[in-house]
RNA sequence: GCGUCCGUGGCUCAGCUGGAUAGAGCAUCUGAUUGCGGUUCAGAAGGUCGCAGGUUCGAAUCCUGCCGGACGUACCA
């Protein structure tokens, strides 16, 4: 159930009894509280379009209003804002109903659109470094939202496993023979090692360059020493995915390689739609309004990683049946994306139907602003950014009390590595951010501790008290309470907007929100204790239940999970 | 040079499909609470929303110019 929508539906009801032609119709939450819960301040516009007193207008449409038990009061402020005072009574009978449904009213989609979202994507010649973080973090929270909502959610990860470098490396894998087990356990040094051979010994480069040829001839040998190294890369990434607890499989897996039959078709097919042009020696096409072509083939004859999207583009609507087709990547490739999409519409891949998008983010920084590196200035390897994640963690909890040292592991990891999530969903994917691990593990702010605590404080009350909340009237007197009420009824038009805009962000204002207002009303409205009418008890039962619940669904949809006790 | 994005209290960020007195958190200061987990709650102070114009009844939000920053600018991915 979507508030907003309800509204919405109300005041274009009105305008329509009221003869208005108000066209779309927005309402918004109210911007303080005195102004109400929602407001519509679209009679303004319209006074002007009608040429007529905005006030006047206002007036005739909450004249209009239909009959309904959502709103208990609307009033008609300055020069024409309509505010929208919710029934206490209304919300509490929709708390009621949803504080015990499984997905919290939240509808799903009733027809599911098959959606596609492109994240993670590293390359197989190198380990995962923080450059890989968001990207696997806002997609895979980004993939869970669109499941919860309906969509047919297909993650694909694009690894990168076809190019030049794997001829050196498969070469240097060949020349360690058995003993490169060992060798793989380190991909970063294991490239530098290759690097290395390749630039000062000439045979040895020349033995890489043959292999690449001999790979893409499709040499059985050589195919064979591929896989076995692109295994070993995979075998490191999921373990980065699954100390991430992101879900990404072996099954999502899609790599560039498999392509590659598709490239001389693709070529050949932008060749006969007439878009394809040669200039300066390479294949390219030409987009309106963009200043460099589209490099489609290289003057040598070579395929770039636009080709590739095309083609994956074209699989993914052709043969996935995806009506989105999301991104997340980082920004610096906007260009690359808006060139690669209208070539996709050209050249009919992907219909007007099909939405592309580039789910773009910005950059990692450290503290002090610049590039995240390690203090050598290399790139930071994912895995140990986790563990140190975890190490942190553990440090800022042990000082409370006293842990099992596994039950302290566990807690540290859930704790540490949410707080990375966190940090990176909660700021607007569009900006550079700023990592701090302070920041990320203070359990005061905007922080997935915070949420985290504010759950097991709920958790702790029906320990306390002795068993789960159970379903029972709900009673909204008391602001902190109605406040809540209110709070826990936008989760689904939050988690819409979500998806819609593919900000996670949205979802993190919104919990902090929530807990925030959950620890004002368990401050103002005592639950256990003795005084308290039992009528009022299990309403607040209800309403702490449904706070907790929903900070679980809400943290599991981006990945991140609760702890009953902290 | 051209293009894209970004400049909001000391710091980190919301808000940007134009709406009422620009919101949080951290840090700072004050108070409550002998605590149903006070790591909470209440309050204070702190802002020419980069600058200058423009559009509008109304601009942090839209338009133009400028300043500052990041990124991108065809055969890497």
């Amino acid at each position: 159930m979507q508030i907003k929508t309800e509204l919405e539906r109300l005041i274009r009801q009105a305008c329509e009894n009221s003869g208005i032609d108000a066209g779309e119709i927005r309402v918004a939450e109210a911007t303080k509280a005195e102004f109400g819960d929602y407001q519509f301040n679209g009679a303004m516009p319209l006074a002007k379009k009608l040429g007529q007193n905005p006030r006047q207008i206002a007036t005739r449409i909450v004249e209009a209003l239909p009959e309904n038990e959502i709103l208990e009061r609307v009033e008609i402020a300055g020069p024409g804002f309509v505010n929208l005072h919710l029934s206490p009574g209304w919300i509490a009978r929709q708390v009621e109903a949803c504080a015990f449904d499984p997905r919290l009213g939240v509808g799903t989609r009733s027809e599911p659109r098959r959606v596609v979202v492109d994240y993670s994507s590293p390359n197989m010649a190198k380990e995962m470094h923080v450059g890989h973080l968001r990207s696997t973090i806002i997609g895979d929270a980004l993939a869970n939202l669109l499941g919860f909502l309906g969509d047919e959610v297909i993650r694909q990860n694009h690894i990168g496993d076809w190019g030049t470098q794997f001829g050196m490396l498969i070469a240097y894998l060949e020349e360690l023979g058995e003993g490169a087990e060992g060798s793989l356990q380190d991909l970063e040094e294991f490239y530098k090692a290759a690097k290395k051979r390749f630039d000062e010994d000439e045979a040895f480069a020349h033995k890489a360059r043959e292999y690449v040829v001999k790979l893409q001839g499709g040499d059985v040998r050589c195919l064979h020493l591929w896989q076995d190294f692109i295994d070993k890369s995979l075998g490191h990434c999921e373990e980065v995915y699954s100390k991430l607890h992101v879900r990404l499989t072996r099954e999502d897996v899609r790599a560039e390689s498999s392509y590659n039959d598709d490239l001389p078709a693709i070529v050949a097919d932008l060749e006969a739609k007439g878009l394809l042009q040669t200039s300066e020696g390479a294949k390219v096409v030409f987009v309106p309004g963009e200043e460099t072509p589209l490099i489609i083939q290289k003057s040598d004859g070579g395929y770039l990683y636009a080709t590739t999207d095309l083609a994956a583009i074209r699989f993914r609507v052709s043969q996935l049946g995806a009506k989105r087709i999301s991104y997340v990547v980082d920004a610096r490739q906007a260009g690359h994306f808006r060139q690669v999409f209208a070539v996709a519409r050209m050249a009919g891949y992907a219909p007007e139907d099909v939405r592309l998008e580039h789910v773009s983010f910005g950059m990692m920084l450290d503290k002090n602003g610049r590039p995240f590196k390690t203090r050598e200035g290399g790139t930071v390897k994912l895995i140990e950014l986790l563990e140190e994640a975890t190490r942190r963690a553990r440090k800022a909890i042990t000082q409370k009390e006293a842990y099992g040292p596994e039950e302290l592991e566990k807690i540290a990891e859930i704790v540490g590595i949410g707080a990375v999530k966190y940090a990176d969903l909660s700021i607007n994917r569009e900006s550079n951010y700023i990592f701090d691990w302070d920041r990320m593990l203070s359990l005061e702010g905007n922080t997935s501790l915070y949420q985290q605590y504010a759950y097991a404080r709920i958790r702790s009350i029906f320990r306390k008290h002795g068993s789960e909340a159970e379903p029972a009237p709900v009673i909204l007197e008391e602001e902190p309470e109605r406040r809540l009420g209110l709070k826990l009824l936008q989760l689904e038009e939050v988690l819409q907007a979500a998806a819609q805009d593919a900000m996670p962000h949205y979802i993190t204002s919104y919990l902090y929100d929530l807990a925030t207002l959950f620890m004002k009303f368990y401050e103002r409205c005592p639950i256990l204790r003795s005084d308290v009418p039992e009528e009022r008890r299990r309403s607040r039962l209800v309403l702490a239940h449904a706070t907790a619940a929903t900070l679980r669904l809400a943290l599991e949809i981006l990945g991140i999970k609760v702890l009953e006790r902290l």
